[in-house]
DNA sequence: GAATGTAATGCAACCGGTTGCATGTCAAGC
DNA sequence: GCTTGACATGCAACCGGTTGCATTACATTC
């Protein structure tokens, strides 16, 4: 009853009850309040319940940091992307939440912005209040990971360093089957619009592109795009055009998106005279038109790095894990035939 | 000497030096460590460095949680949206960060589905470890959102509870603007492809709508997206396209987007025949044609309301705050003069 | 040279939980 | 009826910082 706010005063801030004042007005000591939220098989059924009861009345909630300090468990974790704004990562994140979520646990999001510094300062920023960490495309250099894996769990996301665990999208099939699809058209010239140097993601698609196109003959170009965004893909066009090539499978969706801007302001038309492959599978069937491309799961990603590391901070997992997820080519509308004239080149 | 760690060995997790060792390393007091850390200015130069030196040699970094524990600042505060994977909210997100990285704060984000109960959970797990929270596009009802409020400085976005420190999106201005753009174009029949009818920003655009096409004699008919997103945009094209409006306003960029799709399906040519505004401006010319919309700098109300939750955390403001964002037309491609045979209906 | 003031540092309690060990209670076993 | 053991609970130290107050050292003033 005391509790019930009267309408009108009680502006201060609601003082939140403390494990010693459930104690008192329940007449046990605090360890055994502490007990009945986090060993309750150690009491009494009996006491449990009063204990409980109490507790409610009184709306006590353990206190998190508290916990944490005299444990070490924080029931927190953090993630690290690049960039919270390119379309590859939301999905990713909203599915390492879940994830998380059904683990009780808490999220720190952090954003390096592609910057090595702000995401070592991230890093140490979080790495006191979490019980592991989540890098995802993580620009660090191998040794400052390396020193952090030491000190907590430690999962990376499409970035490949022994003895540390990670998840790798693996686009190689997907890109695979992107060029016997177009090898099937009937293109014969193409062209890879790439990505940054950098990323382990621009090299294994490079190079898969590279390999399955020499083993059926068919003559790559490379364009670059760098960044890879929207703006870049479109300027890419006017070169990818005047090349000659009939078709280009680009380093992501959003460079492909971009080529598809820039080739329809050319008036090339896709699919009828040019084709257009992305990688990610971020933009569904936005584009225009619908864009094929190598669906690479990035969801599944932040949902099978946090679960890896969850059994690590659990279990603490005994050898490496270098988790491969597969990749498969959406087709859509943005290939097409060879043009005729154009065909064998 | 003894704590460079030899080539080879030392697999354990790197042990954190706590502020004991480091006092006794330095030969002074853990007061005096704490203090020469987050209160220097009551020590000796000499004695600061002193201890920083040592500091430094041993890794020594303040730990968080036990700070928070005895001061009750945590540094870090909640970000909760209701869904990471629209694109209205990566901008959001990524200046919220940007804000909070500048104060030295930790960010939590949460994701609530759209699920009240979900974001209670949130909240709930939040509270207890953050100094602020943020909550953008709540789907609380206002009871519960004021009790939050009682424990913690909060800020809402686009969510209009009296009482309640809140920043939302103007976009009515945007909207009357795009209105007499289209009345300028001859347009007189025109469609609102509306949101969720519990959304602030719905009601808001909808009356905005309303408002200015009655002041110009413009006839409004009212179209459902529901949920809004790419495929119910698409889907409202033959109820449109049946209705004889020569334009349409959506409620957001996704639906317009798939509107567009929708319209070309049933080839009608945009904006020859046919114009589409969007509304919050996260597409950029990335569609086809490019968007004519709203820009809503949704990245704006993430920066200011960290903003605002910084200073009522540090100052405790006075009075409530209604900070309201502006909004401006974004012409581009998807919208034209009203074609001849079905201006004035 | 003693009294006074001020600045630098130390002592010890505290934040709100957890947990190893000691204590107390009660029933079963001899 | 006394020993033994299992079980429920309490005591008190601990996690790693912060901070009010006491203490010490030193400079200033008369």
């Amino acid at each position: 009853m005391k509790r019930d706010s009267e309408s009108g005063g009680e502006r201060r801030p609601a003082v939140v009850p403390t494990i010693s004042q459930v104690a008192k007005a329940s007449g046990v000591s605090r360890a055994t309040v502490s007990r009945a939220f986090s060993r309750p098989e150690m009491l009494t059924e009996e006491t449990v319940r009063r204990v409980k009861e109490v507790a409610d009345k009184l709306g006590y909630v353990p206190n998190q940091v508290a916990r944490a300090l005299s444990t070490g468990r924080h029931g927190n974790v953090a993630l690290i992307v690049s960039d919270v704004a390119n379309p590859f990562f939301p999905p990713l994140i909203r599915a390492a939440q879940l994830r998380a979520d059904q683990a009780g646990l808490c999220v720190f999001l952090g954003n390096s912005d592609e910057d090595p510094a702000r995401e070592e300062l991230l890093v140490g920023r979080f790495i006191g209040q979490v019980e592991g960490l989540v890098l995802a495309s993580s620009r660090l250099d191998e040794e400052h990971i390396r020193r952090h894996a030491t000190r907590r769990p430690l999962v990376l996301i499409n970035r490949d360093i022994e003895g540390i665990t990670r998840v790798l999208i693996d686009t190689a099939p997907g890109v695979a089957a992107a060029i016997a699809h177009l090898d099937e058209l009937g293109h014969r010239y193409i062209a890879y619009v790439s990505g940054p140097t950098t990323s382990w993601s621009n090299q294994q698609r490079r190079n898969a592109v590279r390999r399955e196109a020499e083993k059926r003959g068919i003559k790559v170009i490379a364009v670059p795009a760098r960044p890879p965004s929207y703006d870049t893909g479109r300027l890419a066009a006017t070169q990818i055009a005047a090349s000659g090539v009939t078709a280009a499978i680009a380093f992501d969706d959003l460079v492909a998106q971009g080529l598809l801007a820039g080739l329809a302001a050319l008036d090339v038309e896709v699919p009828k005279s040019f084709s257009v492959v992305g990688c990610d599978d971020v933009l569904g069937e936005t584009t225009y038109p619908p864009l094929t491309t190598v669906s690479a799961r990035c969801a599944d990603a932040g949902d099978v790095a946090v679960g890896l590391l969850l059994s690590q901070m659990n279990g603490g997992v005994s050898g490496e894990i270098r988790h491969k997820l597969n990749s498969h080519l959406v087709i859509r509308a943005s290939t097409g035939p060879a043009p005729a004239k154009r065909r064998g080149r």
